[in-house]
DNA sequence: TTAAGTATAATTGTCGACAATTTTTAATTT
DNA sequence: AAATTAAAAATTGTCGACAATTATACTTAA
């Protein structure tokens, strides 16, 4: 599915290229969270150095895909639900402010464009009953757009180089692909009118509500998935 | 001056070590913004091999103090107005939504705590005219103990272990004492009254106006030295 | 049998050297 | 003299080996 982010140049350096794979690798949970990493073993694996695998792992951190303890080593950084939810408020405050800067600082260019794939996802929406594709790919390309936007470096960096790609992982790990896609599409038409509206505060109030609608869904599912393990323990017993 | 951030260990490793000796040097001014590093001269100055010097430069680059190019080298980052005042921005979403946090999370013991450190910044304050104290000091302390009261560890991360190496950097290079410490002070105890009051949303406001004030200090300062520099150059063309 | 201590093995941190790439310098041509 | 090209120097990326630290297995004592 890549879905890779957009502010990212190619990978010229070998360390470059593990680095990517590793978080592939990561976030897909081909490497279990949590679980230690051992350098000799996956520097074996990619038929690099450890001094290049310690050079990729060194990226990996840098977004927070893995934890390291000095002389003890790294792990695979762990998915809980506490974490989530602070990942979401977070989120929820950067994306939040990036959309406020969007709508004073995007060209009237950025604009149209982004109101055309908005007309183009509805299309495609239609088309397909709409479910799957506008969660995945529709959802990202409108949230990069509206970062992008912002023309603040700083918070692209954040966001983008950042955040994302724990948002990612969470997503791949937890199943997160909600049934929420025909109501996000409203909010994120709502947030483009705002944007396009010039008017700041409006568009940052919108996209964080949309965000925390986002983590509220969340939440909800996950508590369905646990009364639905304690229904499953309780039958288990009686059985 | 110190002033540490107060959720890192102690450095155990060399590379841990000699990257605190960087990044004091980056934020104070010795290494100049903007050049070039030498990784062997680098190297030889700290008597470590190249490989150490490179883990400790990682850790530089993750908390934004330089800036890496595949197959060309490290640069100090530079600072730049547009980059104080996107900074400002991402720091105003963040500790906005850390200060709101820290209103619902917050125990009722390190409440007690910060009102505490505030009454003692008060005596400080009268004591000395208090301006240059608490300028320093006492707002990192105030600013330090809201984002830690968020409990939630991806904004302390992001806050405390990226976002302020650079905030200090800023303040060093534009010799930024600016003169709000008694109006700081009050907006400071409204902050901790909204706190205490368990009001998050007004928490947040607070925090946002405080550090956006702050924002407006610095462009109306910056505007009156470029005024000066303008008048100066004037003078020097009449003469 | 459990707990503590010790020796062994494995892992991480650091080092110096070589390879690949970029920058600088010099030479050549227009 | 300026621009283009080629060679040389310097710098970064990568490698394998050793040192320091931590984790494991084993022995010994309570």
């Amino acid at each position: 599915m890549l879905l890779q982010n957009p502010t990212k140049q190619a990978a010229v350096t070998t360390a470059d290229k593990v680095f990517e794979q590793l978080q592939f690798a990561i976030v897909e949970g081909e490497m279990a969270a949590g679980s230690k990493i051992s350098e000799p073993e996956l520097a074996k694996h990619y038929q690099i150095s450890r001094s290049t695998l310690r050079e990729a792992l060194n990226r990996l951190e840098k977004c927070h895909l893995i934890e390291r303890k000095p002389n003890v080593g790294s792990r695979v950084v762990n998915c809980t639900i506490e974490g989530l939810l602070e990942l979401y408020i977070t989120r929820e405050a950067l994306e939040g402010m990036a959309c406020r800067q969007a709508a004073l600082n995007m060209t009237d260019e950025e604009i149209a464009h982004m109101q055309d794939m908005l007309t183009q996802h509805a299309g495609d929406k239609a088309l397909q009953d709409g479910v799957a594709y506008y969660q995945e790919k529709g959802d990202l390309d409108f949230h990069y757009k509206v970062i992008l936007g912002s023309h603040n470096k700083q918070l692209i960096e954040l966001i983008c180089g950042q955040l994302y790609h724990l948002i990612r992982m969470y997503r791949c790990q937890f199943g997160m692909n909600s049934p929420r896609a025909s109501r996000a599409f409203d909010e994120h038409s709502r947030i483009i009118q705002a944007i396009a509206d010039r008017d700041g505060e409006l568009a940052e109030m919108l996209m964080r509500r949309h965000i925390a609608a986002s983590r509220k869904n969340i939440e909800n599912k996950i508590a369905k998935e646990m009364a639905q393990k304690e229904q499953n323990k309780i039958q288990l017993i009686k059985s």
